[in-house]
DNA sequence: AGTACATATGCAACCAGTTGCACAGCAACC
DNA sequence: GGTTGCTGTGCAACTGGTTGCATATGTACT
């Protein structure tokens, strides 16, 4: 139930309303935990019977009513537990590695093409990543120690960024017989 | 639905029961892909009604009967039709992100103790890829051309082993000072 | 006038996957 | 004699997450 932590790290941080947490997860924590607002919606309404997180409803001219939700010191309890769980291994799904592992079963000419996509994909995302963290942090050792978390957290998606960009190319090399690019 | 089309995967490469290919899950595409043996008897009841797969019950002395499971050509056709799919952009879910993410709201040692466990249980992965790439592809560039999947794949998992890795010396070296180990 | 998009919340139905259990027999160890 | 572990198949209940839809209003573009 990792989504329920995720958003009382989002509201920790600060408080919001579930839509504008659904765009947070778009930004920064979905980058490592994706929800759809439906999702987030049903799990603060959970959230709210059990008491970690209070909401309030906010009128709005010209706009729907909106319900501003605050994490409250069961829900900081409840997060600072979390954090003394020992994580399960990640169970990694690729159905990309399928893919390559049916090689020989299938199109390579199609694989191909997925993996320039992916590629494509890849490299986005990096400049994404080494975009924000040039802007956010930009001197790595005067760090406040609020953002030494997130700041580790980037870098773990800047590194998994380079290494699947690295496959890539691996791939390409071997499967186009040449250097990518 | 990459479940099915890794039993297909597996099924291609040779027949097996649901036991045997839970196994299989195990050791090598499971390392993409993880399944239960619940759901792998499960699918495969699914993919025989869809005619992607027979069975035939074969007796056993002194074991319970047991029931292999062979790909037919609608299972060869679905996995090739499989391979000309683009890739949905891999929903990267880490609940430790999230955990190191909320570094200021938690017990610090109880997380730096956390990337000590993963730190080890990646190195152990890593020499067990290792390990697999030496014996079953020592030159890897004199590949049999049904290797050049299975051979990628594991490359992918021997770098991003080593990208966990890195990550986790990264991590240990902010947080606690000094060089790991 | 019609379309699309952003704000804002939420239900219902479904699907994938997990957890826990049941049954059955043989082999190995203590 | 009892426990543990391997082979082998499978059901039932549950949880987490997805897809599709419904509703309401304002702004901007075509």
């Amino acid at each position: 139930m990792a989504l329920e932590h995720a958003i009382l790290v989002s509201l920790a941080e600060r408080s919001g309303t579930g839509y504008e947490l659904a765009r947070r997860f778009d930004a920064s924590i979905g980058n490592f935990w994706k929800a759809s607002h439906q999702q987030i919606y049903k799990v603060l309404g959970r959230m709210e019977a059990d008491g970690l997180v209070t909401s309030e409803v906010v009128a709005q001219d010209g706009r729907p009513d909106k319900k501003v939700y605050a994490i409250t010191d069961a829900g900081r309890a409840e997060l600072a537990r979390f954090t003394t769980e020992p994580s399960a291994p990640e169970p990694l799904r690729s159905s990309f590695a399928v893919k390559l592992r049916a090689l020989e079963h299938g199109d390579r000419d199609a694989i191909l093409a997925d993996v320039h996509r992916m590629r494509a994909h890849h490299t986005e995302k990096l400049a994404y990543y080494e975009t924000s963290a040039e802007r956010f942090y930009p001197d790595p050792d005067a760090l406040d120690p609020a953002d030494v978390g997130p700041y580790l957290v980037l870098r773990g998606g800047i590194i998994g960024e380079q290494t699947a960009l690295s496959w890539c190319d691996e791939i390409l090399e071997r499967l186009e017989g040449r250097a990518p690019r």
